[in-house]
RNA sequence: GCCCCCAUCGUCCAGAGGCCUAGGACGCCGCCCUUUCAAGGCGGUAACGGGGAUUCGAAUUCCCCUGGGGGCACCA
């Protein structure tokens, strides 16, 4: 057998989908496990959809993604003359017909008929009309038989011929639709697997029946993937949820964490270990055993992935990955990372779900002055807080050693004074300091804040009870 | 409406006739650890949509129903 030769062909609509992400992904994989080549191919015959911006968008989302093609990126903008000539030869043989309606028509046309179906009616088969401007070009699909293919992951799938209608396969303006580019282009391109989404899956029999008529030999294997569906299991729609994958990035998460995830929806390693290497995954896959029914992006889970790999960092990864995460905030000093944030760094790292938690880990280290959490405030300003301000003040003016253990030490001492455990006793103390009820650990915090300014801070918070 | 596809815990995946008292993971709920919050440890909650058929035996095979999804563009 030949080495198989796969396709990722997206529309460029200016982000990349997760689930096209997915696409990708188990594309890439297959080529991976089988030897064969990733071929990239831009979807663009729309014109609306053939800017370079929009292309970029792809290519650096599957770049970041670390999802790598070996062909391409072709662009069927650029292959016209491919669809011209599969168009013509159609018409020549008539295999195809020009068509002048409008879609007012036609729809009219299926009520007066009182036909429940919509859709194309045939109504210029045979009326034969000339070459010439504002005529689109239709597929004369046949009247009856069955258009049959296995899917990889679907199995057997048939469809009724007379459930086909004439679809357009060249616009009016003479640019060919997706279904003659598709069909054209994966003949050509020699593609062995067409694996895609399962919306795609009903437009297999007309992209079969262009095969054939066309003289092409074999079409490819088809397979069929599961749609990413929402907590409602609709398929994933961009007015209710983030499907772009440049969401994701911009919220703090980490390539490999995300695609890891991804491998997991509507596959499973047989071991049932699903966090492991993209390599470990190429090895195990196979498309045959892809999941049939919807997979629920969730994104809980994808949580969990995310912290998980974000704790296997080494820190100083963790420090350089994070770093752009704090672009948007004013009060970073210019040298950052800076020492300050090194320290804090693994105690940080601890703590992140997403990258993008960082910052407010930190905040209270670069402000002038922590931004205090009123609620959070007002809880920890209870029951002895004045009192565990007095003496913790006094306790931490009297130090001579600035370190977290001493202080520690120090604070625990005021706590058992006032019969607090070190639990309540450090709560004032850390709304005081850095504004919010959680965080990371007090005493490191305070070590890298400095005696100076935690003792600002604590008099400040004193005078405001 | 028509066509196609799908159906195991809330969710993702195991399960390819007896190994199932249905397994793992996320979530959720307890408990432990603890300097808050996380992380970690331990335990728990929770599913084969319904009905027939085949079989000694069905989550696993077949049929029907129900439910869900996708598609029916001069988008892809």
């Amino acid at each position: 057998m030949t080495a198989p030769r796969v396709r990722f062909a997206p529309a460029p609509t200016g982000y990349l989908h997760v689930g096209g992400a997915r696409t990708a992904l188990v594309n890439w994989l297959f080529a991976r496990k089988t030897g064969g080549t990733f071929v990239l191919r831009i979807e663009d015959t729309d014109a609306a959809l053939s800017r370079p911006a929009l292309i970029d968008v792809v290519l650096r989302t599957l770049d970041w993604l670390g999802i790598g093609w070996d062909e391409g990126p072709h662009r069927q903008s650029e292959r016209l003359a491919y669809y011209d000539l599969a168009v013509n030869t159609l018409l020549d043989e008539g295999r195809a017909y020009r068509c002048d309606c409008a879609r007012d028509d036609v729809e009219a046309r299926a009520r007066d008929a009182g036909r429940k179906t919509p859709g194309y009616d045939g109504y210029c088969r045979e009326r034969a009309l000339p070459p010439g401007a504002g005529a689109a070009v239709r597929f004369r699909t046949p009247d009856e038989g069955t258009v049959e293919f296995d899917d990889v992951v679907r199995g057997h799938v048939s469809f009724a011929a007379s459930d086909l209608v004439d679809f357009v396969i060249q616009r009016a303006d003479g640019s060919p639709t997706f279904l003659v580019a598709n069909a054209v282009d994966d003949a050509e391109m020699g593609i062995t697997h067409a694996i895609r989404g399962e919306d795609l899956l009903n437009t297999v029999p007309s992209v079969l029946l262009l095969m054939d008529a066309l003289g092409y030999g074999p079409p490819p294997t088809y397979a069929h993937l599961p749609l990413l569906v929402d907590e409602a299991r609709k398929k994933l729609s961009k007015r209710r949820h983030s499907v772009a994958v440049e969401d994701y990035r911009e919220q703090g998460y980490l390539p490999e964490a995300f695609v890891n995830f991804l491998a997991t929806l509507g596959w499973g390693p047989p071991d049932g270990v699903e966090i492991r290497p993209l390599t470990e995954i190429v090895d195990l896959f196979a498309l045959e055993d892809v999941t049939k029914a919807g997979a629920y992006f969730d994104v809980k889970k994808l949580d969990h992935f995310n912290g998980e790999y974000l704790r296997a960092l080494t820190p100083d990864d963790f420090v350089a990955r994070v770093t752009p995460f704090f672009g948007d905030a004013t009060w970073a000093p210019p040298d950052f990372p800076d020492e300050r944030f090194s320290r804090m760094a693994p105690l940080v790292q601890e703590r992140c779900v997403t990258l993008a938690d960082a910052p407010a880990l930190v905040d209270f280290l670069y402000l002038d002055e922590p931004e205090i959490d009123e609620a959070a405030w007002g809880k920890a300003a209870q029951g002895q807080a004045a009192a565990v301000l007095d003496d913790g003040i006094a306790a931490f003016e009297g130090l001579d050693e600035w370190r977290a253990e001493a202080l520690h030490a120090a604070l625990a001492e005021v706590g058992e004074r006032h019969g607090l455990k070190l639990g309540k006793a450090q709560a004032p103390v850390r709304v005081a300091v850095t504004g919010r009820s959680v965080g990371p650990p007090l005493f490191e915090s305070l070590e890298v804040l400095g005696q100076e300014r935690t003792l600002a801070r604590l008099r400040a918070a004193r005078a405001r009870l």
